[in-house]
DNA sequence: GACGTGTTGGAATGCGTTTTCCCCACGCAT
DNA sequence: ATGCGTGGGGAAAACGCATTCCAACACGTC
């Protein structure tokens, strides 16, 4: 049985088969600025559904000089911090008729870079890279996108303010020490926060942030534990923090909602109650938080939104230096009771 | 302060810089069958990297015919589900050297279509489409899938059987019924299934399979929620049967995780307890099953895998009628505890 | 009926590549 | 010398489409 391959039909077919020339076509088939009698658009439309006639978008592309794609890098897209930002790029980029092509980095700035280089081959109309759990110098990065946009492109960051280019962000010192405060609030006075490796800006300033909050509410001594940016990592540190004796610690702050949850899960492990024996917060809110038992006390950061932002950013030519602070929100659950959890002895 | 935007620069440019013709700056570019001579491949390899060239991708899909990405779509990126699922196929296409596109169909079959018809345009070298969990008539997008292999592409799709195209499918009823088995082993008698909408074959096929597995181990009656196919339709449908009284169920089986974690908040917002008051299970196995506490028995899907193996699949150039049946497996958990929880009276 | 004025169709050109096709020079055997 | 294969180079023709430029034509006005 043979496997026939007619190949897509054409601008010219649809042309022929409507009996006008392909400027004629074109002008219809896309809404030029110039007008169409009203027969010919009606036989080149039926010619084109006819053949199921789809536009060679690359040739268009390379006609126009201009592509409506939009480039996303992100580091995961299993995680749900990444997913939720992707879904939200993809709802802004539905919105300008654009449509994205994404890859992933895999939490590697090397491959990172790789990626932006690869993606610039498509000449994309907008850049988007949702990088911000990456280790290591930016400055290929950032070589990169500028070539790109001295070509004309439009680029975007998500959550690295520091960067040469447009950016959305939250402020991860000011969030946790928000948190942090209003936890002291609640009466807790021990914690212990468990954050990642030094590198990471993130994980650095919401560990600096919570630490001067609970300065700022008088809590001077705090034990930190390094690990890993995982939710694996969480596990590991609030296991050494248990099998060190938690007697001194009330909460586990964790500078990630995976790691809280990692650390929720070592807690029960250990035979003991998160929220009861200990009480767990994290950060970032992703939609995990709410279904965990107890609920993760958290900080709300307004990840879809942050995507859809990032995409107008771009769109609207912003002013490189232009940073978009998103708003944060500490959210109390139950993972943090309001009366202070009863010790373990 | 002007913004100069000089384009990126051609081949051209490069091949002037180099002083040799396009022809053969393009052969060392690319590695075409044709060998240049030693001296030149060095001249316009330094051409290229001092202007920074990156080839126009997409000139040279239209100069191909072929280009070297793939298109996904998936209903929601936002749902662990899918995001596993792409997070598949992102793997698979970097092995094989593809870039992947993507879009989200957002649960209406009516704009998957729109959607394939549109990634159609890019020519991509394969469309996957992964939209178990949608409603109504394929026929348009099996019509656009069709004329879209006729013209040399390659198409596969996840999860739904049945379509005249490669797929990656698990047995649902299969799968369902082995969980009902497993279930009745543990001692349960006492049932309820909590499902999604009449339509779709997913829900369908696995609260069938499950009942026949009940009926298979001497179970005949059984509760049977209709409810939407999301958290809160789970959360929903777990409400009414509490109010309704649960005295006659034991275990509350949902078709899908995200169900079943709705339908464990639904049971706690009541001042039960899941695990012990009522026993849950799910299906599929995403990520935050294990992070729920009890953890939920549910049955394992390997998403990340299927995503992977339509990827080969497609590229293989499988016959338009192969299914590659993946394995399932029941895993039981906390949220189903052994001995047999007590009723709540 | 000559002359703008507007509208519409088509031919030609260009986009950045790849890929034929042709040519040249060289080395070797006759 | 002549013939011939071969490795390497360039000119130019695709690729599928957008767009610019021109010609043709219809209409209305003086």
């Amino acid at each position: 049985m043979e496997q026939r391959v007619d190949p897509s039909p054409t601008l010219q077919d649809v042309a022929k088969e409507a009996g006008v020339s392909v400027a004629t076509a074109s002008r219809v088939l896309n809404g030029s600025s110039r007008t169409v009698g009203k027969d010919n658009v009606e036989r080149v439309l039926r010619a084109a559904g006819k053949l199921g006639y789809a536009p060679n978008l690359s040739a268009q592309a390379t006609a126009r000089g201009s592509t409506k794609t939009v480039a996303l890098v992100v580091s995961d897209i299993a995680d749900p911090y990444f997913s939720t930002l992707a879904a939200g790029v993809l709802e802004g980029a539905e919105a300008a008729g654009l449509i994205v092509t994404m890859a992933v980095a895999d939490r590697s700035a090397e491959r990172e870079c790789r990626i932006v280089a690869t993606l610039r081959g498509y000449r994309p109309h907008v850049i988007i890279v949702a990088g911000s759990r990456l280790d290591g110098p930016r400055d290929a990065l950032v070589e990169e996108l500028r070539a790109y946009v001295a070509a004309g492109g439009r680029a975007a960051v998500i959550s690295q303010p520091g960067l040469p280019f447009p950016t959305v962000a939250i402020d991860n010192a000011g969030a946790a020490k928000d948190l942090a405060l209003a936890l002291a609030d609640e009466g807790y006075r021990r914690f212990a926060v468990i954050r990642g490796p030094a590198g990471l800006h993130t994980s650095r300033d919401r560990c600096d942030g919570f630490l001067a909050g609970l300065r700022q509410a008088g809590i001077e001594v705090c034990r930190v534990l390094d690990t890993e940016f995982t939710e694996d990592g969480g596990y590991a540190a609030a296991s050494r923090l248990i099998a060190a004796g938690l007697d001194d610690v009330e909460l586990l702050f964790a500078v990630t909602d995976a790691m809280a949850i990692g650390a929720m899960r070592a807690v029960r492990d250990a035979g003991l109650v998160p929220g009861h024996d200990i009480a767990v917060a994290g950060f970032d809110d992703i939609g995990p938080a709410t279904d965990v038992s107890p609920a993760l006390t958290t900080v709300r950061v307004p990840l879809h939104e942050m995507g859809k932002r990032a995409m107008d950013l771009a769109l609207s030519g912003a002013d490189p230096a232009e940073v978009q602070w998103m708003p944060t929100q500490p959210v109390l659950r139950t993972s943090t009771p309001t009366s202070t959890p009863d010790s373990v002895s």
